[in-house]
DNA sequence: CGCAGTCTTGACAGCGCTGACTGTTTGATT
DNA sequence: AATCAAACAGTCAGCGCTGTCAAGACTGCG
């Protein structure tokens, strides 16, 4: 920096100010540091920077999800975000499912060790109202992504998940369905329960008489398998299931498979997430697209944002992708 | 650090060197100082330490990889080993298909804004001259991940990708196939090409005569969908095909339903790693499986080991993972 | 024209540690 | 008992920045 401040013929403060977009900087100032940055092509140390300041420049990403599908698109658009703005990104992986004594604990270890500015909650940790307390008594910023209550406690990012619950539910209606299966997530997942109410909502709303049959998946593939098992075992069997992530939905397909019956033609099958799964399997997995990727980026933007608008929602944008799972009932052909 | 050394009566220096685990630390003095640091719960700053000295207590992953299974898991490996000696981790992915000036400059840029200890170099980037070049002129640590060749060159971690492959040759052969296929990764992905040839070999050692059908996967699903869809319009059609990776034998699998193949009885399929794809398909896919996380961790704790006992390499286990894709050739039954 | 108020720049201490160095004790050896 | 090396403990500068404060250069206004 020394280098930088003298080429320019400035003080070091200076530099600084203009590295850190701090106000007050003439422009003819700002021109002769930032052409010297590049000439000497300097990079401000992260570790000196956040000895000397307040800022650490590091965001902390906190899972605990069962899905590498979605882990990993969520934490690519984090990154992304995090590149933009010159921060870095670590990343912890929480187990939410021990005691809360346990959670704080490693909270803990966490926020004390890696001081982050801030940290950015997928779910379900999203909705653990003690982990949000904790980081509130420490006043540590955060966003939340996907988050089912208190919209505005915090920075978040989300999709209607009822909308798109409801969404589906229209869609296997207008084909025809009239005996319909739902595999849950995770009880504590509450944006897999939005899904879930969402579509039986509608459901409702469509003049549906029959009891929806109800199996928990738990996101996970052979959590899918059990539930879809469960499911085609129930009576009347359902024409058609909605699984409220495309893991669990990969499971149903496989219970289908084993049970010979054929996707979609004897039963459909709808996912949720767009995830990769849903073109791994055959055959394609007609799904609820939500921009994952999207949301990752927008949540860490969110965090990072310094103009400090007031604590902002977004709702991103989601929609069915059809694909090959879905057909009117046999009993029903259209 | 500074109510440490006053609660344990001792220097500054002295907590450092408990801290840090120097030598020329009487135990006396090591047990106070540790109960002082137990009783404050005292955390070293991060940012402080590698401001003062010489390392950074960061260790970079670097990745450049198609499948996002491989990458999760590596990554919670690495995860897993740097926490344990109390590192942090930072991740970064790269592009390496892109001509090497531009792979250059964004190595420079990461290198330069992370000033990690060291980096992990996952495949294709592990057999990338270029990259280990550029690292070692500035003299940067790296352990690689599963690297082809120069295996002296660094810390390394690896299966023996050749010895696999011809497990796999051997295993269909004896199932009483003949006319094999084998879908390719990226020809740049040297350890796929090690899978192949290892497979190639073993057969000609068999005494296999008919030539065996090769088409690229890419490592990916839809790539393994046309690769498969080519190998069956190939003459004589394969009994048995491999894949060189799960993704793209997953695909495979859908070129075969599509053909109307049933898998295992019309057609055997094998994987390669494991992943968690291979039991995301039905039939459940037979695999290779090879200890990727474990990879992770022990690629991390080479790269970590202050010991310096030279480079080491190290070769972990693979094995077949026997489900529900292989079976004697419908033509030639057991 | 003078004065308060604002914008722009710089000087300097110090963030919390570690590396290099100095001093002091212990134990082994002659 | 004298000598010396090895083991142990401490002092202090300074890593590369940013926050605080203050000074100088303007501006507008009565």
């Amino acid at each position: 920096m020394e280098d930088v401040a003298r080429l320019a013929g400035v003080s070091l403060k200076s530099v600084s100010r203009v590295v850190n977009r701090e106000p007050h900087v003439s422009d003819a100032l700002r021109a002769k540091v930032e052409a010297a940055i590049t000439t000497l092509a300097f990079v401000p140390d992260a570790a000196a920077r956040s000895l000397a300041g307040s800022r650490t420049f590091i965001v902390g990403l906190l899972f605990d999800n069962p899905s590498p599908n979605y882990t990993i698109k969520i934490q690519s658009g984090v990154y992304r975000a995090c590149m933009e703005q010159q921060y870095h990104l670590r990343i912890d992986s929480i187990d939410s499912d021990r005691p809360h004594a346990q959670v704080e604990a490693q909270l803990d270890a966490i926020v004390r060790n890696s001081r982050c500015d801030g940290f950015i909650l997928t779910p379900p940790l999203t909705d653990n109202i003690q982990v949000l307390a904790f980081l509130e008594r420490r006043s540590i910023r955060y966003a939340r992504i996907a988050p089912n209550s208190e919209l505005g406690r915090s920075a978040c990012v989300a999709i209607d998940d009822s909308a798109a619950g409801a969404l589906v539910a229209r869609r296997l209606w207008a084909l025809g369905h009239r005996r319909l299966g739902v595999v849950t997530g995770p009880p504590l997942h509450r944006a897999g329960e939005r899904r879930r109410t969402g579509f039986l909502n509608a459901l409702k709303e469509l003049g549906a008489t029959l009891p929806v049959a109800e199996a928990n998946g738990s996101f996970a593939f052979e959590g899918g398998i059990a539930a879809g098992t469960a499911l085609l075992a129930h009576e009347p069997r359902p024409s058609a299931i909605f699984a409220t992530n495309d893991d669990s939905a990969a499971g149903v397909m496989v219970a289908c498979a084993r049970a010979g019956l054929r996707v979609p033609h004897d039963i459909s099958l709808c996912g949720f997430d767009d995830s990769w799964v849903a073109k791994s399997v055959w055959p394609y997995l007609t799904t609820i697209y939500q921009p994952i990727e999207e949301m990752g980026y927008a949540a860490a933007s969110l965090l990072l944002d310094r103009g400090e608008t007031g604590d902002r929602q977004l709702m991103l944008d989601f929609h069915l992708v059809e694909r090959d799972s879905l057909a009117p009932p046999p009993d029903h052909p259209a």
